[in-house]
DNA sequence: CTAGGATCCTGTCAGC
DNA sequence: TGCTGACAGGATCCTA
C-alpha cells in the first residue's frame, strides 16, 4: 500500500530530523522485520551518525556514517569500543581536535534500507511530547498515532536527543536491511529496480522502453518493479484512470500519445499525492480519518467499485488484472 | 517472455 | 452473536 509517494513524504519528513542524530540503541522486536540483523550488525549500528535520508521507488535508504562525534581521544575510545552497544555516547559537539586524534574505526559508511511492503509504516516520536509537528507515514491505521509501542511494533530505534523511530509492521512483510554503503548496488532488490517516474528529464520515450515491447498488460508492466520504480496497486488504477486506459491493454500496443497521458497522469498523480501527503498529514491524524479519508482524498477509481465514474457517471468495475485486484472505468478507459 | 498460482502475514468483513 | 473463510496485496519464487 504505502508506494512512492508515501515512502517520499516520509523520506522528507525524516530528511528534516534524523540527519545528525546519534543511533543510540536498536530494538528487534520481530526478528524476520530486519534481514540479516545480529549481533555484529548491532554492534556496527549503535553510534553511528545518520548523514541523509534517500529513495529509490519505494524503498527508504537512510545513510549513516560513522560521524564527527566517534572521533575521540584514544584511551576514550578503547574503553568505549569493548562495550559498543551499551554505553551512552558523547553528543555531537564533543569531538576531534585534529592531531590528537584515533577515530573509532566502523568498517564502512553503512545504508539502512526499509521497504514498507503492504503494511509497514515509520513513525517519529519527539521525547518533548509538545512538540506536536506530526511525523510519520507508511499503511494508514492507529497505529500511527496510538501509543507506541504497540503489537505491531517490530523495531525501534532510540537516538541521541531520547527521540525514538519505531516501525510498525502488522503483517511482516517489510524489512530492515544494513548494507555498507560501497555494495549498496549489490542489494537484490536496488539492483534489479527500474527507473524513477519522477526524475528530472524522464520522457514518454523512457516510459515506452521502460515498460517494453511485450504482450503483458500495461497494468502489470506498471507494477513490475524492475519496469518502472514506484509504482503499486493504487497509483497503477489511478494513472490508468487518468490516461483513460485500460489497464488490460498490451504495452505493444499502447501509441505514443497513450505513453504520453500515462507519463503525464502518472506524474499529476504521484505529485499530488506527496503534496496532500506533506501537507495534510496532521489534518488527517486529528480527524481521525485512517484508511477512509485517505483513499477518498486520493483515488477517483481504487476502492470505488459500484460508485459512479467521476467523468462519466458509469458505474467503476473491479476486475483482476495482473493478479491484482484492479479498479477502472468501462466507458472512460480504452 | 508471460501468465498464473502459491507464499509470507494478520486484520477485516461478508455470509451463514 | 460468533464462527469460518475469503480477501487484501509487494515482492519472490515456482510451474506451465
Amino acid at each position: 500500500m504505502p508506494e512512492l509517494p508515501e515512502a517520499e513524504v516520509i523520506r522528507r519528513g525524516l530528511d528534516e530530523v534524523l540527519p545528525g542524530r546519534l543511533i543510540e540503541g536498536i530494538e528487534v522486536l520481530e526478528a524476520r522485520s530486519f534481514i540479516g540483523f545480529n549481533q555484529d550488525q548491532m554492534h556496527q549500528l549503535v553510534g553511528m551518525q545518520v548523514r541523509k535520508v534517500q529513495r529509490r521507488g519505494k524503498m527508504l535508504m537512510i545513510f549513516l556514517g560513522t560521524g564527527i562525534s566517534a572521533v575521540k581521544p584514544v584511551a576514550e575510545s578503547k574503553k568505549k569500543a569493548s562495550f559498543a552497544g551499551s554505553q551512552q555516547l558523547p553528543p555531537p559537539e564533543g569531538s576531534a581536535e585534529p592531531g590528537s586524534t584515533d577515530s573509532v574505526q566502523v568498517p564502512n559508511d553503512a545504508v539502512l534500507l526499509v521497504h514498507l511492503r503492504m503494511t509497514g509504516q515509520l513513525v517519529y516520536r519527539r521525547a518533548e511530547p509538545e512538540d506536536d509537528k506530526a511525523l510519520f507515514g507508511g499503511f494508514p491505521n492507529a497505529s500511527l498515532i496510538g501509543e507506541l509501542p504497540d503489537k505491531s511494533t517490530r523495531i525501534i530505534i532510540a537516538l541521541d536527543n531520547q527521540d525514538k523511530l519505531y516501525f510498525n509492521d502488522q503483517r511482516k512483510f517489510g524489512y530492515f536491511k544494513l548494507v555498507a554503503e560501497d555494495r549498496l548496488s549489490e542489494d537484490g532488490f536496488l539492483a534489479h529496480l527500474g527507473p524513477e517516474p519522477l526524475a528530472d528529464g524522464f520522457t514518454w520515450q523512457d516510459l515506452r522502453k521502460a515498460l517494453g515491447r511485450g504482450s503483458m498488460s500495461v497494468k502489470g508492466a506498471l507494477l513490475d518493479q524492475q519496469k518502472l520504480a514506484g509504482i503499486g496497486n493504487i497509483y497503477a488504477d489511478e494513472s490508468l484512470y487518468r490516461a483513460a486506459i485500460d489497464p488490460r491493454r498490451s504495452v505493444s500496443t499502447l501509441t505514443p500519445n497513450n505513453y504520453k497521458r500515462l507519463l503525464a497522469s502518472i506524474i499529476e498523480c504521484l505529485t499530488l499525492s506527496i503534496d496532500a501527503g506533506g501537507s495534510t498529514a496532521r489534518n488527517y491524524v486529528d480527524a481521525m480519518g485512517l484508511r477512509g479519508e485517505f483513499l477518498d482524498l486520493y483515488a477517483a477509481v481504487y476502492g470505488k467499485d459500484g460508485q459512479a465514474c467521476p467523468r462519466c457517471g458509469r458505474p467503476i468495475e473491479k476486475i483482476r488484472v495482473a493478479g491484482r485486484g484492479t479498479h477502472y472505468c468501462p466507458k472512460c478507459q480504452k
